[in-house]
DNA sequence: GACTAAATTTCGGTA
DNA sequence: TACCGAAGTTTAGTC
């Protein structure tokens, strides 16, 4: 099997699991690794069978596919040398997954629970809009001054470095200057922390059980 | 099927393909959509049929999987009410993927290329070393002031911040300041470009092809 | 449609 | 093993 696209890449003969979607996609699956198939063709593309010379035909190739890019020109080349299982099914239209939980939820129940940032801090407002894009969470703090608080599920140095740009412009607005930074993740990576705090901006681990638990008291009192 | 770990997800009733490798992992794929599957478990993890009660029963349900991960607390529960098509094999160990053409070979091309940057330039090395990570290649202009340069194969705004940090902290080393800065990319979102010319630095889109051919024409001659 | 940021990211390399 | 950055990333949301 043979990729050309994006990069070159080329597949030994094995015995592998091949999924054709009804979208002419097609997935090249070996017995192990997590959900990334060995290679791949990714929709919008066409699947076609081609003629399989002699030469091939004489080193055992049985049938040779070429799946190709509708736009792109990426090409994947299948030859296959035996069939051992082959079976077609209609689908239909998936309904789809349904997720709860994600940077969304962390989110909201900080804003609930602002508090966790420090007493005396009230919620501005949540995606509190900028020229660069909207900060997580606006608060103010005891004193009344602005903190700008990004949340993550886990906290790298990008995120830090987004927080940073996000203050960086804040600050030039008299109306909400000074801005300080709160970095709030479940988890933060130790060269970011050492980043934020360099800026001088805070770090704040979120339980997101505990926090959790929190809301469901809240939801019975 | 449910899953709870990183996240909450359901995913309601509908025909699907369901992949179930020998690591005891396991995936579910609709008709469509990328490589990505609707729902998933990662290995390592252990695979297990569970009784099905008899509220499930009444509810069309003939089989319970149950699939947890074996380190995290993650777990996904499969619900079977009807098996259209069912097929095992063995695979035995892949002599996996051989790849080519990435970042890394842009990366020394422009290494043998380094004139393509500037007149005059010359190389000192590749994965030059910074306490804060590796800069992909440094470099000297005609006047002997130093270059760090940046290599991408699609420049975003991320990589204009990877670059900002190196430039800052080696700005900072009397040894080698003052820095200038070059990202290279084969492509350069307009959004990046303005970024990294508002900071200073110099961008370079790079023709992979060309550069190949010049390395072509340098093995030759 | 272009671009940005998140992802149950996965994957590979290095300290 | 932990951490960091790339990926043929994919995916979702916003402008």
């Amino acid at each position: 099997m043979n990729y050309a696209g994006r990069l070159s890449a080329h597949l030994p003969r094995a015995k592998r699991v091949l999924m054709l979607k009804n979208d002419g996609s097609i997935l090249v699956h070996s017995d192990g690794g997590s959900y990334k198939p060995l290679n791949w063709m990714s929709p919008p593309c066409t699947f076609a069978e081609v003629e399989v010379d002699a030469e091939e035909a004489a080193g055992g190739v049985t049938a040779s596919w070429e799946v190709t890019h509708k736009k792109t020109s990426d090409r994947l080349v299948v030859s296959i040398f035996e069939i051992f299982h082959d079976s077609s099914h209609d689908l239909g239209v998936d309904p789809g997954l349904i997720k709860d939980g994600v940077e969304a939820h962390l989110q909201e129940l900080l804003a609930e629970q602002i508090e966790l940032v420090g007493d005396g801090h009230t919620l501005v407002r949540r995606e509190y809009m900028t020229a660069i894009g909207p900060v997580d969470i606006l608060a103010k703090d005891a004193d009344g001054g602005s903190v700008a608080i990004e949340i993550k599920r886990r906290g790298g140095i990008d995120g830090v470095e987004q927080l940073t740009r996000y203050l960086e412009l804040m600050n030039r607005d008299p109306k909400l200057a000074p801005v300080t930074g709160v970095f709030a993740a479940q988890e933060i990576k130790p060269q970011a922390r050492t980043l934020a705090e360099d800026r001088g901006i805070r770090c704040l681990v979120l339980d997101y059980d505990t926090m959790r638990g929190m809301e469901d008291l809240n939801t019975l009192f």
